[in-house]
DNA sequence: CCGAAACCGTACAATTCCGGTCCGGTTCCT
DNA sequence: AGGAACCGGACCGGAATTGTACGGTTTCGG
């Protein structure tokens, strides 16, 4: 089924948010936002986007910028950064076997174990299908969902008022592909 | 990191080992081979196999055959067996996130769950890469590996004499992965 | 100069999911 | 009639991910 970690997940919608409120000002100060904000602005449970935006950090996705006023700002724009470098600085280097590599440590028989090297051309072309698109086009895609409804229902301003809208998003979510064909 | 599951890998396995046992009439009966037989051949435990081999039937990717000199045999040929099936008889349907199609039960909240979407485009983008690599591609690839050592080390026969080579494959796989980059 | 705000790094507990096994039943050939 | 093999389900254990918490450090503002 391919699972990304959720986390992933996150980052990526942390990421479009954090361009958002960036690029109008609205929730930050000038070009940072701080991980509270994010938090609020997204649903997402504050120590998950704080947890989240340092994974990101480490990576170079986003710069920080410590103490007082601090803040994140996104490193390059959108356009600039495929979902590859996000699932890459949160799940780790794309594979899918974990046989990749040299893998010193397991399926140390290499005669009994069929599966060497097998998979790498698919991780090649997955890597390279993930690396041909970026989080503006996610942007893109999530502008022409959001017009049925609300207008401005994402909330650009710090906060919405009453937004008791939280964690709705982790309940439940990796059941309904078990269910559709096993 | 995309893992997928290590029933799917088995079940590549299986196919390709499938597909030289029912080729070579060495480990079958004229056409078809056992569970235990395929296990043996394997590496992999008989119990999962007689797993994998019945998801595999279930999606028609193979056929059965009932009672005594019963087996399984491929419905094709590796050749028009994209992976992507592979993987949709053993863990469904291929997306990454759940939150696709209706998603009936997860994520009610569409006003506030901002990746409702999304990743269709990604998943779209894998489902096509996955579906243009088939199961002969990796066969190959599997002969390239097994050169260096041993000329015919895949047992085609029924079992090799001692064959002590046994669940190695199962022991450790899924740890090589997260200490590269975690 | 001091306090507050925010990031930083690590460690930990809970939950969920996957992997693997086993059972009785049915079908079919010998 | 008997045995061999598939069939379908449920079950249990272990592992990974998820989500949270705490103490420390840096920096700005008053």
């Amino acid at each position: 089924m391919l699972r990304l970690s959720k986390l992933t997940d996150y980052a990526v919608v942390v990421m479009v948010q954090l361009s958002r409120q960036t690029r109008t000002a609205a929730g930050g100060e000038g070009g940072v936002s701080t991980a509270p904000c994010l938090a609020q602005a997204t649903g997402i449970p504050e120590p998950t986007v704080a947890k989240v935006l340092k994974a990101l950090a480490a990576s170079g996705l986003v710069s920080s910028q410590r103490g007082a006023r601090g803040g994140y700002r996104l490193a390059r724009a959108l356009s600039a950064v495929a979902i590859a470098e996000v699932i890459t600085a949160i799940d780790g280097p794309i594979s899918m076997t974990a046989c990749v590599d040299g893998a010193t440590g397991g399926c140390e028989a290499q005669t009994c174990c069929p599966i060497r090297g097998r998979w790498d051309p698919v991780n090649d072309a997955i890597r390279a299908t993930l690396s041909s698109i970026t989080l503006d086009s996610m942007d893109k895609a999530f502008d022409r969902l959001q017009m049925p409804h609300a207008p401005s229902a994402e909330a650009p301003a710090g906060a919405p008022p009453g937004a008791p809208v939280h964690a709705v998003v982790n309940s439940q979510r990796t059941k309904s592909a078990s269910l559709a064909a096993e």
